[in-house]
DNA sequence: TCCAAGCTGTCATCAAGCTGTCATCGCGCG
DNA sequence: CGCGCGATGACAGCTTGATGACAGCTTGGA
């Protein structure tokens, strides 16, 4: 799951960054309202954090731009007013959430979960599969009852593939939703090794990661 | 729109169901877990609005009973309670978002026009054609409700060829298709071979693609 | 601060199966 | 009946993916 962080504040910024990167999610940075629209243009979302105080403008107005152009990215406002006009606004300008400065990482990091999740058409992090049962949450992952330790990206591949099962994922796809624009010279490789290592932890529990050759994997129930 | 108040504080459930009645919201206010059972097993909701301190027991057993029973209704939770834990845990329950009270009833109205607006709205281009089951985004394909695997190469000549559903297509256009100009020497025989291919695949399907000498390739139902 | 453990990503090698060519056969049309 | 376009089976090359080993780096603990 990547998330874009349209926030000047390189303090804040870096923190949420490092906060949601250890919960699973890839995280890109932009400072200013310039930034944020090359990268929404480049890439997708799973989601956007957005600042409404921007060095070149306001948050709302670039709120407004994507809605209009059609893009429904799940968008959680950061906001330093108390206003309470201001956030109704912004939720009416198409904001999915909210949050008021300063905030607490986890709150931020559960609502991201529970943003991403609605969007995969989740009401819970908990997922039961076959003999799987995973919790984005708490990144937990039982096989058969059992527990299964599992890294930070095997987890975030497994939270993708989950998201969108039933589908095939091209490896283009898998990438961007776990490496950000920092780690772009990864090789593509990565991500069969990724697959290879979660097929081990998985074997057993009656799911199954297909290979589609030339197009990308695909999770599914074995069998 | 209609919209179920848990809430056991008759005062705040009949503002919120006043204040939500004026913005096109239809009410029903339950005072207990009791009741807010009964009436979600009748009716279905829009939108579920829950109160964490009930005189029968917490909100949040209520929320897991729903989630469990794959229920997916938005659920706004009411705190009282600042606790981070808490508000996490609601939303990691499978909460959409929360309000700590006391809060703002024009508040409470965006947040759950934000709730309900994204329940509209699930772009897929998905083509269901006799037997024929094609979806582009997922580059899934079904033959009477079997899943058929396929190529790359072999799914982008079918979605060609559907794209393009009764209309006679030129060798020339679908070679186009198919191949860049990397590919440019490669035989044109190679179309008349993923014909081949395609159809195999696809028999049985009530779709058929027809040979029409000398001009091209067309699909379209069978018979 | 230093160490150890484990996570990450690269590389090389091996396996799998997609791809396109060829040859051969069928079939429609003149 | 003959010509030519199209159909199809077989095959070899090559792209793509799988996997084991390894080095660098991060992280947590002493």
């Amino acid at each position: 799951m990547r998330i874009l962080i349209v926030e000047d504040t390189s303090d804040v910024a870096e923190a949420a960054s490092a906060s949601l990167g250890r919960a699973g999610f890839a995280c890109d940075i932009a400072p200013t309202l310039a930034d944020a629209r090359a990268c929404a243009d480049i890439t997708g979302y799973a989601a956007i954090v957005l600042d409404l105080n921007l060095p070149d403008g306001s948050g709302r107005d670039f709120l407004r731009e994507r809605r209009r152009a059609g893009d429904r990215t799940p968008v959680l406002v950061l906001t330093a007013q108390f206003s309470v006009e201001d956030r109704v606004g912004a939720l009416d300008e198409g904001a999915d959430d909210y949050l008021v400065k300063p905030f607490d990482l986890r709150e931020l990091e559960a609502r991201l979960r529970a943003l991403t999740r609605r969007e995969a058409g989740r009401a819970e992090n908990r997922v039961t599969l076959g003999g799987l049962d995973f919790d984005a949450g708490a990144q937990s992952l039982r096989v058969g009852g059992a527990a299964v330790t599992a890294t930070r990206r095997e987890l975030a591949l497994l939270n993708l593939l989950i998201a969108n099962r039933g589908r095939i994922m091209s490896k283009d796809r898998l990438f961007d939703g776990l490496f950000g624009f920092e780690n772009a010279d990864v090789g593509t490789n990565t991500i069969e090794l990724y697959v290879a290592r979660l097929r081990k932890k998985l074997s057993g529990s009656g799911v199954a990661i297909e290979t589609h050759r030339g197009l990308g994997y695909r999770l599914d129930l074995d069998g």
